[in-house]
DNA sequence: TTGATATCGTTAGGTTCCGAACGATAGGAT
DNA sequence: ATCCTATCGTTCGGAACCTAACGATATCAA
């Protein structure tokens, strides 16, 4: 039995309402479904698991960031977590409350910062990682191996087209 | 020349950390480039389009719901829109403040609201949408209309999984 | 050395966002 | 008629989020 990818009833009527508008209806479908998956596994995670460790989710990419890149300045921080850096501030703050991050004046310029994951907060991602893995398994689990990648593939090149 | 599609630097950096983790590195690719597009366009609408109306992303989402599907109640309003029903209170109020949005009380029931798009709120979606549309058409532009429709189908596949 | 310009992170001000608690209403039961 | 319980939307407190402005530091020219 092949798993369920009906088109909802929300995109039925939404195309009812934009099709006499020269809508390109495979891109409106691509990008809608995009947010409306992205909002779901993001509540999903803050729900079920995020919260166990007082964490949102943007705390949760920055203290991943951290985990895999190691110590990163500020602006670079920011940018790939994908916040600004006013905001950056404010999570950095939280993660330094909670003790996952610390923040280290730059040895050699006055401005910068640099921020790392402290001991705990290494322990922690490696606490949370498999089990945030576990989600992404679970919202993929009917989908075929070749349908992941082809996913994945698809995406890489959308954020290619925006961000180029 | 195909389109670049190549893994970036800090999805195979994530790779090096976690692959003695036992981890599902399919299910991480593509959920974690579903929130990297997600962000990255949901930043570039509010910059290039929704600011010229005064309108955050969720504000669009709201009055999109409510031209689809006309008026609806509150809670479904922010079930469709992907928030809380405390959020939507606020959101509401700037639609309402910028004379985008109107409340009505429910002829029956003393506690629900209904909430409406006004003249003003579906004019101003007719004209948004199709630059919308064009957006999800310019992020779309290197994949073809069978890339699309797959993207789309794993999507719902996924939103099944994880709302189901 | 001084001054102009650029680049850091933070602060200020305001909206969005959530969960939890709250008042008001509804819809039974007895 | 009066409880009890469920269900609305709103409010409350606090975190996240943005842009713009700001102070501090760096860089380079004159």
């Amino acid at each position: 039995m092949p798993a369920d990818a009906s088109v909802t009833r929300a995109e039925l009527e939404a195309r009812k309402r934009v099709e006499a508008l020269g809508i390109d209806v495979d891109a409106y479908a691509a990008v809608s479904n995009i947010f409306r998956v992205a909002n779901a596994v993001r509540n999903y995670t803050e729900r079920n698991l995020l919260s166990e460790f007082n964490l949102s989710f943007s705390g949760f990419t920055v203290l991943w960031v951290l985990w895999v890149w190691g110590p990163k300045e500020s602006y670079a921080l920011a940018e790939e977590s994908g916040i600004s850096k006013s905001t950056l501030t404010g999570v950095v703050k939280t993660l330094e409350r909670l003790g996952l991050a610390a923040r280290k004046p730059h040895a050699a310029d006055g401005r910068r910062v640099l921020v790392r994951a402290t001991r705990k907060g290494t322990s922690t991602m490696r606490r949370i990682f498999p089990r945030f893995n576990e989600v992404e398994a679970l919202v993929t689990r009917d989908l075929s191996a070749q349908e992941k990648e082809s996913l994945a593939r698809s995406l890489r090149i959308m954020l290619h087209s925006v961000e180029g």
